[in-house]
DNA sequence: ATACAGAGGTGTTCC
DNA sequence: TGGAACACCTCTGTA
């Protein structure tokens, strides 16, 4: 018989699928829009989404975006959590990103398509972005398929439906992996592709729009 | 009203 | 070497 979960995802299935193709549609967006789509995912932890985006409309005012000093980045974090930190990580991510000639090129210096090297790069290489805001980034940019964004609300899902045992607010590494894996075998076993899950469970959450 | 926990994690420190 | 404890700092909901 099939899985609870599974008449849900039947129901919300178009949406979550119109969902995703906007996600892969970003192959298409302008180096600034990934990088800017970076800076969400490192302003996101703890805060508001709502509050995360504004901040990015105001780095992104009058195409600034890769030229701010970094004194000038703290101001424009009002409303987000930590923006000390993380506008420090906004400055450091950019001129990891920064070529020689000047040009700011996130994408190529990735290590697609295998989804799981990018995401070990992006955690090694910029500072502020762990596994979960990771994976969140390469699925904003349309190379997610693989990989499972494992914060708060889909870990409580899990936890709920039993795949995982507890659940803690913080993962290790390994954690994260070994999560991510028993997720993946979950979403084989009630018949729903593993970048579904992660949107289902999430809005079966939250209620939520989907970011 | 004022206080206080908790919020769409991650880095650092310490052992 | 890896994991537990703590810092980061501000806004909001709740009592």
């Amino acid at each position: 018989m099939a899985h609870p979960l599974k008449a849900v995802h039947l129901k919300k299935r178009k949406e979550i699928r119109a969902r995703l193709a906007d996600f892969r549609k970003a192959g298409r967006l302008s180096e600034e829009d990934i990088f800017l789509e970076l800076v969400f995912c490192l302003l996101t932890p703890q805060s508001r989404a709502r509050a995360a985006d504004a901040a990015v409309t105001r780095l992104r005012q009058g195409g600034r975006a890769f030229s701010w000093a970094i004194e000038d980045i703290r101001p424009l974090l009002v409303g987000v959590r930590f923006p000390n930190n993380k506008s420090r990580f906004v400055f450091l991510a950019r001129e990891v990103f920064r070529n020689p000639d000047g040009a700011i090129e996130v994408k190529s210096r990735l290590p697609l398509p295998e989804q799981k090297k990018a995401r070990e790069w992006l955690v090694k290489n910029v500072k502020g972005l762990g596994m979960k805001e990771a994976s969140h980034f390469l699925r904003n940019i349309g190379h997610g398929g693989e990989l499972a964004i494992l914060d708060v609300h889909v870990l409580r899902r899990l936890h709920r439906f039993g795949v995982i045992e507890k659940f803690d607010q913080t993962l290790s590494r390994k954690e994260y992996l070994e999560i991510e894996e028993k997720m993946r075998k979950f979403s084989g076993k009630i018949g729903v592709p593993l970048e579904e899950l992660d949107l289902l469970l999430w809005s079966d959450g939250t209620g939520e729009i989907f970011k």
